[in-house]
DNA sequence: TGTCTAATGAGAATAATTCTCTTTTAATAA
DNA sequence: TTATTAAAAGAGAATTATTCTCATTAGACA
């Protein structure tokens, strides 16, 4: 993703085009598989040694809110955040916090088939989202 | 569940029976969908007005390192607690933080059967959540 | 180029959780 | 039943991720 790209995301939300904004959003995406805010800031202040920490939290907030952004489900007490906007699934170490993509469309049309026929009662699905969970096998 | 019951429970993973940690686990299977630490503390205080804050913090821990309950992940900054063991699904609302149990064996077959084919490349599963986000209908 | 409003920065505040340390208690052995 | 002991609980302070407040700055647009 060019800055250029993100500049017109941010435009196209109304957003003010900031070089904090740019920033972070560039962070997110380079690098990639759900940091935390502090994987961010760390990431962002070889560039930019001055953004304060809340300027972090209240753009990732202004992100997730105008869809530019994910947060991601976890069980920790920190919050992840992903720039990968396409509906995927999430693979989870069940040993470490690494969480990977798995983007799978045989498995998303597998899903929403099933979900066509098999309503769930009282409930109207948005989307589905998959936490696959188990081990990485390193393959060095 | 009866007291009975969890009493063998924590016995049989070799933890001390107390009634703080029978509290506890009592109040995640009444309470019922996924309390937060704070859920449990209210519900708990009603009858044992002494328990503190860091004991049920460390039981809390401790039922789940031990396989007792486990931790619901959310894009939230606060732990919810399931003492639903049965492998399950949750149905989590896009506007507010409800999260139902949604249990389906006819999916968790087609899953199973299409991850058996479906290799993922370096990755050994072990257990497969779908978090269903959508709108709960008032079945008023 | 100036105006205006939204965004940022700095640091304090908050809230969920964890830690430290003392006291209590469940398990078990005598 | 009582004594022993290690583990658990209690109290409150500490920590940490996140949010808030308020003064300053800087994009957007006229
Ligand atoms: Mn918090
Ligand atoms: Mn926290
Ligand atoms: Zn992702
Ligand atoms: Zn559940």
């Amino acid at each position: 993703m060019k800055v250029g790209e993100i500049r017109n995301k941010l435009i196209e939300k109304g957003l003010k085009v900031t070089p904090q904004r740019i920033a972070i959003l560039e962070a997110i995406v380079k690098l990639n598989n759900h940091p935390t805010a502090e994987n961010i800031i760390d990431y962002i202040r070889k560039n930019h040694p001055n953004i304060a920490t809340a300027t972090v939290y209240k753009v990732l907030d202004a992100l997730v809110e105008n869809g530019l952004i994910k947060k991601v489900k976890t069980e920790k007490d920190i919050m992840r955040y992903d720039a990968v906007m396409e509906s995927h699934h999430h693979l989870y170490c069940s040993e470490s916090d690494r969480i990977e993509d798995y983007k799978d469309n045989e498995l998303n049309e597998l899903l929403e088939k099933y979900f066509e026929k098999k309503k769930i009662p009282d409930f109207k699905i948005e989307d589905i989202k998959l936490q696959i969970i188990g081990k990485f096998i390193k393959n060095k």
